[in-house]
RNA sequence: GGGGGUGUAACUCAGCGGUAGAGUAUCUGCCUUUUAAGCAGAGAGUCGACGGUUCAAAUCCGUCCACCCUCACCA
């Protein structure tokens, strides 16, 4: 066996003596009749009529002195308080809760009391265990101080958070919260757009091509049809299939993996909600994105608002919509509407901005945009009207060849969606991705390339179309308070201990 | 990738050239209504890893690893 330590080496004995007892340690059933939520929210009746009940849960508290102890139960609805006296369970039972750490599943028959003390508990007739703990969960005592908890330990290390979740999750409970609140986003999303008739999709996550947004692919390998595929980086290019394929209202909540840098808003996999409506464009989108933040905020928070560590941040509409160059002129003074590409560099240059190799005008006015404006947009703004050359899934802004019909969504300086009216002319369609594939000859490792398959599809028509894409995590991060990203995701990716 | 920080017992941390410490947890004893239970005692460590300096290194130096912050990069 391996080398273990004292403190585990006393839990494995201890799971030879129950089995010397005759006790299964893991038995394969358990019979609770009430979760811990439940006595509490009938604490009269049950401490009155002293019904049977029967608990199961997480030992998280153990106080023994001598023929009696009292411990704490743990289940996913609460925690409650047992009272084990040695008279009430028998010799042989009182062995067995002897033979208990903190940390065993156990199951506890008996009836609901208060103690002289006051508080609700149960009276053990009998403890049975349920699942042997074999290593020592870390302790956090708390104390309740003024009404308000006050922790004496913690399981803290951000590092442990993150590499062992299960931890996290059983003993911080603001870390669950917020996975709490994440499950009820999501499903806020999804009741949304389901009131609204759209249609939830599944698109291949394995992809013979990969397209839909600026990135770098994580690439993998079909065995059997022997081919490189790529993840997905992007829903896109599936739902508009589907939309040329006569649906009208699509959304996928899916995640999508981009082999780049990670950082506190950054995870090489994340989740997004994307969505497409036929007959409809940015505006629309723009619509939609309000209305289903704010069903979101209502439902979930039942608030208008959101404070973020201070920052108020109103989600009543109608929210700023504003073009990227008049932003950058309101912040810069600087015009760059004449797409002057000499004129912009200077400006760039002149602000120590460095110019992308194969870089145009457009991408320069995104760059210059990054540097001075983003930040600034703490209130819920539509950055709208996109440089052409940077949004090559995105329809022309009618009467001017430079920009799009395309936004991206600022909240808090952060960004969390984009959307388009959705480029539906395939001839376009193919100089735009052709264009791109220039790009990468030249470089650029993320640019997109020729699908002709979906280029295909385009030609046998697609609707005008409008498409949106909302990133799940940082919308997480946004009403939970987060400022990483990684308290949001319950298995971030890490480096893999040594 | 640059800069800064952290890494010591199961957890949270102190120690910062001279025998590895505290609280909690654990174990033993006492205790039949405790709740951060109490009292008495005990055990527990590759001081992130590897090198170097030194009579002596958790401590000083170097390299590496992981994590955090920050800047850069990144749709």
């Amino acid at each position: 066996m391996e080398n273990l330590n004292q403190l585990l080496a006393i839990r494995r004995q201890k799971l030879q003596k129950l089995k010397e007892l005759e006790i299964d340690p893991y038995p394969n059933r358990s019979k609770r009749s009430h979760k811990i939520k439940n006595l509490w929210e009938n604490k009269d009746k049950f401490v009155e009529s002293e019904q049977k009940t029967v608990i199961t849960g997480r030992l998280t508290g153990m106080r023994r002195q001598g023929k009696v102890g009292f411990g704490n139960i743990s289940d996913e609805s609460g925690r409650i308080q047992i009272f084990v006296r040695k008279d009430n369970v028998g010799e042989d039972n009182y062995e067995v809760f002897k033979l208990l750490d903190l940390g065993d599943f156990v199951q506890v028959e008996g009836n609901c009391f208060i103690t002289k003390m006051g508080e609700y508990s149960i009276r053990a007739k009998e403890v049975t265990i349920l699942g042997k703990s074999l290593r020592p969960l870390p302790t956090v005592k708390e104390k309740e101080v003024d009404g308000k908890k006050q922790r004496f330990d913690e399981f803290s290390d951000i590092e442990l958070r993150y590499r062992k979740r299960y931890l996290d999750l059983l003993l911080n409970p603001e870390s669950r919260d917020n996975f709490i609140i994440r499950a009820r986003i999501i499903r806020e999303i999804r009741n949304f757009l389901n009131s609204r008739d759209f249609i939830e999709v599944e698109t291949p996550i394995l992809q013979p091509l990969y397209g839909g947004a600026h990135a770098r692919p994580f690439t993998t390998h079909h065995n059997t049809l022997d081919i490189d595929l790529y993840l997905r980086i992007a829903l896109e290019l599936y739902h508009k299939r589907l939309i040329v394929g006569g649906f009208e209202r699509v959304f996928e909540i899916g995640k999508n993996f981009r082999n780049e840098g990670m950082d506190r808003t950054h995870n090489p996999e994340f989740s997004m909600v994307e969505l497409y409506q036929a007959y409809a464009d940015y505006n629309d989108m723009m619509d939609i994105t309000e209305d289903m933040i704010l069903h979101i905020a209502k439902e979930v928070f039942g608030s208008e608002k959101i404070n973020f560590h201070g920052t108020e941040i109103l989600l009543k509409k109608p929210w700023q919509r504003t073009s990227m160059l008049d932003l950058i002129k309101e912040e810069t003074g600087f015009d760059a509407s004449d797409f002057d590409f000499e004129k912009i560099k200077v400006f760039c240059d002149e602000h120590k901005i460095e110019i992308p190799p194969a870089a145009g005008p457009g991408k320069l006015i995104e760059e210059i945009f990054g540097r001075f404006v983003e930040s600034k947009l703490i209130q819920p703004t539509f950055v709208i009207d996109f440089p052409k050359e940077v949004s090559p899934l995105a329809k022309e802004k009618p009467g001017n060849p430079e920009l799009t019909e395309r936004f991206e969504l600022f909240i808090n300086g952060n960004e969390y969606g984009n959307a388009f009216t959705e480029l539906n002319d395939p001839l376009d369609q193919r100089e735009r991705l052709e264009a791109q594939a220039k790009l990468r000859e030249l470089g650029d490792a993320e640019a997109n390339v020729v699908d002709e398959d979906f280029l295909e599809a385009l030609e046998y028509g697609m609707p005008p179309t409008g498409g949106l894409g909302i990133g799940i995590d940082r919308l997480v991060m946004l009403f939970t308070g987060n400022t990483s990203i990684k308290e949001v995701i319950f298995f971030p990716q890490m480096k893999p201990e040594m």
